[in-house]
DNA sequence: TATGTTAATGAAAAGGTATTCATAATTTAG
DNA sequence: CTAAATTATGAATACCTTTTCATTAACATA
């Protein structure tokens, strides 16, 4: 038999079982009472014509779609970011939500794909490395629509959002490569409108001002060639510097192959080069950069449960949290002869 | 105003605009007569309201719901997938479709997340790197769902699907190592169950045999480490190979990473490492892997061009069609004095 | 056995839109 | 200026469920 659509409905079960189509639907939603007898022939039935409820017409009337909206950007450039997306989306799957999936650029006005997102009766919104504009976010919370971000935070919005403890990871640098005498840091921006990178920053530059030791900038715009490139140009200077932090692993990475293979510098010798992420080639060996671990997992579970438990009670108020990143020690960074106490070194996942 | 849900309908749009329901709908839906004072009004009212129309219950009268199921497998631990994933995902946004998002485990049955596709009516799926079994296939297309693949086929099965020339690859990748005067090449193959490695192993052996050469094999299962892992078996034989064939680039990384790391070998002086894939770090200053660049942006456009013209004409047979790749020659392999004719050399991009 | 409870069933309504059909308003042609 | 053709409008219907409500069947209690 061949079929146009699937244009198999309740009434046409029902017609074949021989009962009402009240009876299929009670026999398909597990709630209400069914005798067995009934939920027998109705799934018999259902069966032989490859019934299956409509969801659309489901979600008409029970006002729920289990449908989130998922905004994502930076997949293709951090893995990061690819990591969050692959643990979200099965995280979202397993607790039986489906995911409505927009990638966007990191700078891309969201308020077009919003629009189509209400639209779609998405329960909720998750937003991740892109930045949903205030207005836009407290559009969706008073239509009753939660949002919330990950690794980005709209002040004074009414939205949930999980970040790393950017500033202090840039602080715990700061102070690694102090108590490891290193002279003439440098910071590797990422882009200059996110707030990641704005804080670790901050941190970083906390410290070293504290300490009155003064800090090389450049910017990479969160890509391995920007990266590279301006690594180049700190690091052929007249006064190079003897250290780099960068706003994320991705960049770092760069850093290490402009010094290694493009400048010919010997790592950590001559240069000490920290990233941000751990992303799985962070611990490659032909890397080994020494990094600030996100607490990816805490991060993404906190985050979809949060979402969902707003969308359970939505008169709730919506929950933010900074969650501390770990120092993982590795090759790339020359270490204090002693290590100062207070340091979380992590061992390799 | 606090609104519980997004609860405004076009009737109280209409109610508001002095209107009836229907010139609302038409003032939204872009067909039908209406004149420009009403639609003004219309629109007015909308706003004021923010009033949105409702996607369930317009597919549930137009049947469409511009939506698509998007399945794929080794997002995480595949850059090359994640690349897919996101022009995937880029194209069919532009095109105004709507993705719904499935993450799987590359052997894991699609049996379970297939019925949740069609109860939410998607009106097409579009499966990467992971395998539909050709009963679930062959039961979409009976309902009018188009299938499309990328990188798997199912042998005999009425799908649209578009793949690298796997095995024509793997012959290239044998050719130069045989050119190049290897004498002994090994080919460390991904997952036993998937085409894409079994096509490539193929190819590269046809080669072989019909020089009478000998290959090694082990068996990398697609990852960085068990393929580092394996690459330290081969090597650490009595009688090494002088090449290394990886079903894919991620494995080819951690190859090189054995042998240059690990073991201190000299790349490509003692041994020559080939991938297939081309992902962007290949490319990068410490590896410079040769490899074969597959079509990405080809087997997108084609899969994602092939399954929307087929939602609308579902009566046309689907294509199928296996794509060229390219020959990247880089320096983790040693080169033949001259190359022989017929060579496609790459630049990077 | 009669009566009160609970479980099972079907008819009907509701959810928010697009679309058909009939009618009314407007424009064009003659 | 009228007839004809076109355009704009509103009422009603259909899409496919879930859910309420009323009714009937089954069951247990006294």
């Amino acid at each position: 038999m061949k079929h146009s659509r699937n244009s198999v409905t309740s009434i046409e079960v029902a017609k074949l079982a021989g009962v009402s189509q009240s009876s299929v639907s009670r026999a398909f939603s597990h709630e209400g009472p069914v005798s067995v007898k009934t939920r027998r022939k109705v799934l018999d039935a259902a069966r032989k014509l490859g019934y299956q409820p409509n969801a659309m017409a489901r979600s008409l009337i029970t006002r729920r779609t289990s449908m989130v909206g998922m905004v994502i950007a930076n997949v293709h450039n951090n893995p990061f970011y690819t990591e969050v997306l692959d643990l979200l989306s099965r995280k979202f799957q397993k607790l039986g939500q489906k995911v409505m999936l927009f990638i966007v650029n990191r700078d891309q006005n969201l308020d077009d794909i919003l629009p189509q997102l209400l639209e779609y009766q998405v329960e909720g919104i998750l937003v991740t490395a892109a930045t949903l504009s205030s207005t836009m976010a407290e559009e969706c919370e008073r239509w009753g629509r939660p949002v919330a971000m990950i690794n980005r935070y709209v002040p004074g919005v009414h939205a949930s959002w999980f970040c790393c403890a950017n500033y202090e990871g840039g602080k715990m640098v700061a102070k690694l490569l102090l108590d490891s005498n290193h002279q003439r840091p440098a910071f590797l921006a990422g882009s200059e409108d996110t707030t990641t990178s704005i804080d670790r920053e901050r941190g970083f530059m906390e410290i070293l001002n504290q300490e009155k030791v003064e800090a090389l900038r450049e910017i990479g715009e969160y890509t391995y060639q920007d990266a590279y490139d301006a690594a180049i140009r700190l690091l052929d200077r007249k006064d190079p510097p003897d250290a780099i932090f960068c706003a994320n692993d991705i960049m770092a990475l760069g850093v290490m192959d402009a010094a290694k293979n493009g400048l010919g510098l010997k790592i950590p010798e001559e240069v000490s080069i920290i990233g941000f992420d751990d992303i799985p080639m962070s611990s490659w060996s032909s890397y080994s950069l020494a990094t600030v671990r996100q607490p990816i997992q805490r991060m993404v579970d906190a985050s979809v449960e949060e979402l969902l438990n707003r969308i359970e009670n939505p008169e709730r108020e919506p929950l933010q949290e900074v969650m501390p990143g770990e120092l993982v020690i590795r090759g790339s960074a020359r270490m204090p002869g002693r290590l100062s106490s207070g340091w979380v070194i992590s061992q390799d996942r």
